[in-house]
This record gives structure tokens, sequence and C-alpha cells, in this order.
DNA sequence: ACTAGATGTAAACGTTTGCTGACTTAGCCA
DNA sequence: TGGCTAAGTCAGCAAACGTTTACATCTAGT
């Protein structure tokens, strides 16, 4: 291996002269979760190491462990920022432009290098705490995506709704795994347009607009 | 622990007076293949040691080796398992009888204590060999499902119907993971009747009928 | 009943894992 | 400039992992 310059590689794609210092330990934080996402996403918690993540990120082991506390910490973490994003997308997003934002968040526009966040939502750690977290995620996600339609919490006859939106992000969440991890075609290919129609056709049978 | 007769628990719920030898090497095979399904399908591949699987078959560990060659081995075997029953669903169920037919998968129909086989095949070990099956049960279940509908092979503006297949059995896989790994409530509790009806406004979406 | 081969057991091997402690170096202010 | 602290490095530990090896016990054929 060459020697590399201490300043390590990061999404900045712009062409921007940022004024970055050696040690940064914000940025060193953010390589660190940066690795770890996409890690966690494509090959799951068990299959990832701590060595691996950290030479991704170009960053000493042990770093993961100052700022983390722990593996099961980093991937709390990156739990947390997944799960922020897609809260994002079905609080924010009016009703009927839904298939539009789950697309864009399979085909992973955005973002820089960060490829399929939802597949983190479903990659388990056996921690106790983390599961907790992704839990809750995927309730208030499907909350806020039921509630578009009509669901109320308690109300009668509206538990349906909550199935149905959860299935919607079960659909979601199965697309991003097939593309990312087990890499199928056609499906891998296909872009945000590609998939915008069939998804729009899911959504609009599962929670029919009102 | 109480010293256990050696003729371990099996799935025989017929009162049938099996005559069973207290050593079967096609039985131990069973033994082993069931417990490790149910393991790598919950758990995923890298999270499930040897041991566990073993424990759980009442089983020693070494025989993992002695019948499956490795771990990964195992794991192969329990893929093709999975991956003839789905091709049996999605090659021999007509079409209109599909939705009731993946429900019976993910609600889990039939086989004793096998929770959720959907899940898998989005397990995903590391081993080249290993995805290469998975891949190949993929394409041919998606292929079969597009065919109901009129897809064939390199036919020009078909390769949607592809794809759509495609997402169906993510959807699938997807409820089938939420349910049985995370356990998202009320997917989690849904039966097969609850599942049935949503999923059939899926796959109509998904899959109009000609 | 005896034996050969099939089946199962126990213990250990070498490797990899997550994590830690003592250490070095860079950044910053007086 | 000198020195203090934040940031990063390095080597190694203990535990857990998949696998193997040498041994014990059962089954079936004669």
């Amino acid at each position: 291996m060459t020697a590399e310059p201490p300043v390590p590689a990061t999404g900045n794609t712009t062409g921007e002269p940022v004024q970055r210092r050696r040690r940064d330990a914000t940025e060193t934080r953010q390589l660190l979760l940066n690795a770890a996402r996409q890690r966690f996403a494509r090959d799951g918690y068990a299959a990832t190491t701590v060595r691996d993540i950290a030479d991704d990120a170009g960053v000493n082991v042990a770093l993961i462990s100052r700022y983390f506390t722990s593996k099961e910490g980093l991937f709390e973490a990156c739990l947390r920022a997944a799960g922020d994003e897609l809260r994002r997308t079905t609080g924010q997003t009016p009703a009927d432009r839904v298939p539009e934002a789950i697309a864009g968040h399979i085909a992973d526009l955005g973002a820089a290098g960060l490829s399929s966040q939802l597949s983190l939502l479903l990659r388990s750690s056996g921690d106790a705490g983390a599961d907790e977290i992704r839990r809750g995620v995927l309730i208030r996600s499907s909350e806020q995506l039921a509630a578009a339609r009509g669901w109320r919490p308690g109300e009668p006859g509206s538990e349906q709704l909550l199935l149905r939106a959860q299935m919607v992000l079960a659909a979601g969440i199965g697309v991003a795994v097939l593309r990312s991890s087990i890499q199928l075609e056609p499906l891998s290919s296909a872009t945000q347009q590609d998939l915008v129609g069939p998804l729009r056709d899911l959504v609009d049978a599962l929670l029919p607009p009102r």
C-alpha cells in the first residue's frame, strides 16, 4: 500500500476548498458513521467487523470505542440516523408523493455514497437496545403513513390501515435489500424512474387515496 | 439438565408408533437442517453459530462438518430446501391464487416449526456459492410469477413484468422478515386471513390479471 | 456372538473477534 | 516557544468462533 496523505477522502463532490484540520473529532465521527451505515446495510451487523469499518473510513479501530463506546453503540447511532431520514420522508411527504419519496429512498438520491439505508432497518444485532430503536422507527413511520389515509390511534377498524402501511414499508425494505445485498436483476439496475411506477401502483393498492 | 431419553423430539404430530433407530444418519441430517433453517432465517447467517444449531437439534457439533462439510455447506442445503418450496409455490399455483399462496408461506402453514422460510432468501453468507443459489431461486421464481401474466424471455416490453414480479417477491420477503426477525405489531400477529386481503390488492396492482 | 463399519462424543486447535491500556503526536493558547 | 489537552496509534488480551482429531459406542450382517 502506498502512503496516503493523512487527509482521508470524503464525499465532497463540489470542488470547494474545504478547510479541513488534520485532526477533527466530528469529522472522524462522521466518517465512521458513513462507513458503518454502508457496511451494516449491505452485509448485516454480525458479518461486519469493526476493523472493516475503520479501514473503510480510513481511521484507527480504537476510535470506534472512543466515539461510540462499542460496535453496538455505533450500530445504534446508524439506526438513529437512518430512522431520522425515514421519518422525515413518511412525515413530511404529502400522501400522493409517497411513491416518489420511497423510490428516491431506494434508489438513494441525495446523500453521498449512502446506499439503501432502508436495509439497515431489518439488520438486527441481537441487542435489545438496537431492536427497540428499530421497532420504534418502524412503528412511528408506519403510523405516519397510515395517518395520512385516515388512521387514528385506537380507532376501531382503522387497525387494518396500520397493517397495510407496514406492508408498504416491508415492500420498500424488501426491494432495497434485494437491490443492495443480493443483486437481483433487473431490480438492481432499475432507476428511480423505473421504480416509481410500480411503487405507485403498490402504494395506491395498499393505501387507497381517500 | 435432566438426562433425556436419547430419541430426540421430531415434528411427529400424528401418534404413529414410528419405529426409530437410536442412531439414524438421515434423521440426524434432517434435525440439523430444520434447526439451521429456523436459526438462519431468524438471526441471519453470521449471527448463528454452529453450536446454536447443534444444540437446537440436540446433536453434536461435529456432525455438522460430517454431514454438510461446513457451516457454509449447511447454509446452502437450507437455501436449496427453501428454494424448492418457493418454486413449487410460484410454479404450481394458478395465477389468481398467488396471494393466498404467498400468505400461506408467510404465515407458515404446513411444515412443522419452519417459520418464514422466505426470510432465508435474503440472508447472505458472503460466500459466492450461496449467493449464486439464492439468486437462481429468486430469478426462477420471479420468472414463473411473471410468465403467468404474459412475460416471455427476451420479449421487448415485457421486462417491466419481470421487475414487477420481483417486487412482489421483495414485498413477501420483507413482510416475512418484519414478522419473524423484527417483531413489528400488528404485522407480527396477523394471521393468514389478515394478510391475504392486502396481499391480493398488492399482487393485483403489480401484476394485473390479463 | 463377534466383528467391521457407521454413527456419535469430547476436547482441543488455530484464527478472528471486540475491546482496552499505555503510548505518541498534533493543535492551540499563554 | 513551551506545554497542556484533545486526537490518534499500537500491540495485545480474553473470549468465541469453525473445524479437526482421536476416541467411544451402536447397528447390522454373518
